[in-house]
DNA sequence: GCGACAG
DNA sequence: ATCTTGTCGC
């Protein structure tokens, strides 16, 4: 059942959203915390967590927010939590955050409670962080919240504060050579906003990395280019397939999932699929090397004071 | 009216 | 974000 579109916030809600922003962004760390963040081979780093929210075909308040923990270096999946929500804010650019970041604070909170082993060391977000109209994005959000450390992965470019997709753009993005070359985007204030990234060898369509919350941008940069088997890193392109295919199932059967078939708190089997042939238009067709194998220290979680309010729910009932 | 517009 | 399969190329 296709349901109403979400209204479009007041200018009083999008100011509160603001004041919101401004205040949350004061708690940002951009730079690293942990130990295995300033090793040159991730020692130490066991687990990442990728997070994504995909949308009912004519439905515009329908979605399923997946979280994911891949083991680090291998990328297998080692949990994953699939859940239909219904949408409370419209997706408007510059506030992503209040669309989807409630959902993806509450699968977090399921996995602590469940599998409290599995909480992972790093989250990767479909978005961006600190490259953001107003300095703090979804990833920038979602780790304040939760208190782990989130790095951005955004797809296109997000042309703000000076930053422009123009000729310029496009051309420096064409000399980039290998798979891990990148440059700095620099917004106009002098300030290095985030890394555009060649993510993978035969990619043409670069990634644009930045800070979320506890990391330095090289390491953010490292990180991602280190969860590569494609172009979008493995932990955000499981999450997005996973919660694609959740829909599709969920479509075909009337009802609640078929018991079976609940994917939601299950721990996965690390099996790769042999068809992987397509990607992106790109042609990345090269599934092999995996990150090498390392040997282990043990990481600890970081969990503490995460915070938690919207004010859209406020504003509705205002 | 025109251009932008993470997901 | 979503509408969409197979197909050409490295």
């Amino acid at each position: 059942m296709a349901r109403e579109a979400v209204a479009w916030p007041p200018e009083e809600t999008l100011s509160l959203w603001k004041r919101e922003q401004a205040r949350l962004k004061a708690l940002v760390v951009d730079r690293d915390t942990e130990a295995w963040q300033r090793d040159a081979a991730f020692s130490g780093l066991q687990r990442v967590g990728g997070v994504d929210v995909s949308f009912v075909k004519g439905d515009s308040v329908s979605a399923c927010a997946s979280l994911v923990v891949l083991s680090y270096p291998e990328l297998e999946v080692v949990y994953e939590d699939c859940r239909m929500v219904s949408l409370t804010a419209p997706y408007v650019s510059g506030f992503l955050a209040f669309r989807e970041v409630p959902f993806l604070v509450d699968a977090m909170r399921r996995l602590q409670e469940k599998e409290p082993r599995l909480v992972p060391q790093v989250l990767l977000v479909d978005g961006n962080g600190v490259l953001h109209h107003r300095g703090f994005g979804v990833a920038c959000h979602l780790g304040v919240l939760t208190d782990l450390p989130c790095v951005g992965v955004a797809k296109k470019l997000l042309q703000v504060d000076g930053l422009e997709n123009d000729a310029q753009h496009k051309e420096k993005i064409r000399l980039l050579r290998a798979g891990g070359d990148s440059f700095p985007l620099i917004g106009g204030s002098g300030t290095v906003l985030g890394m555009v990234l060649k993510s993978h060898e035969h990619s043409s369509k670069p990634l644009y990395v930045s800070v979320g919350h506890k990391i330095s941008l090289e390491a953010a940069v490292r990180l991602t280019r280190g969860c590569c088997r494609f172009r979008i890193p493995e932990p955000v392109r499981q999450a997005d397939i996973r919660s694609r295919d959740y829909i599709r199932r969920t479509l075909g059967v009337p009802g609640p999932p078929a018991p079976g078939q609940e994917r939601s708190q299950k721990v996965q089997r690390p099996k790769v699929c042999p068809q992987e042939g397509s990607e992106e238009p790109e042609g990345e067709g090269r599934p092999p090397r995996g990150p090498q194998l390392r040997p282990q220290d043990n990481g600890k979680a970081s969990s503490g004071s995460g915070e938690l309010s919207w004010t859209w729910q406020r504003a509705q009932a205002a």
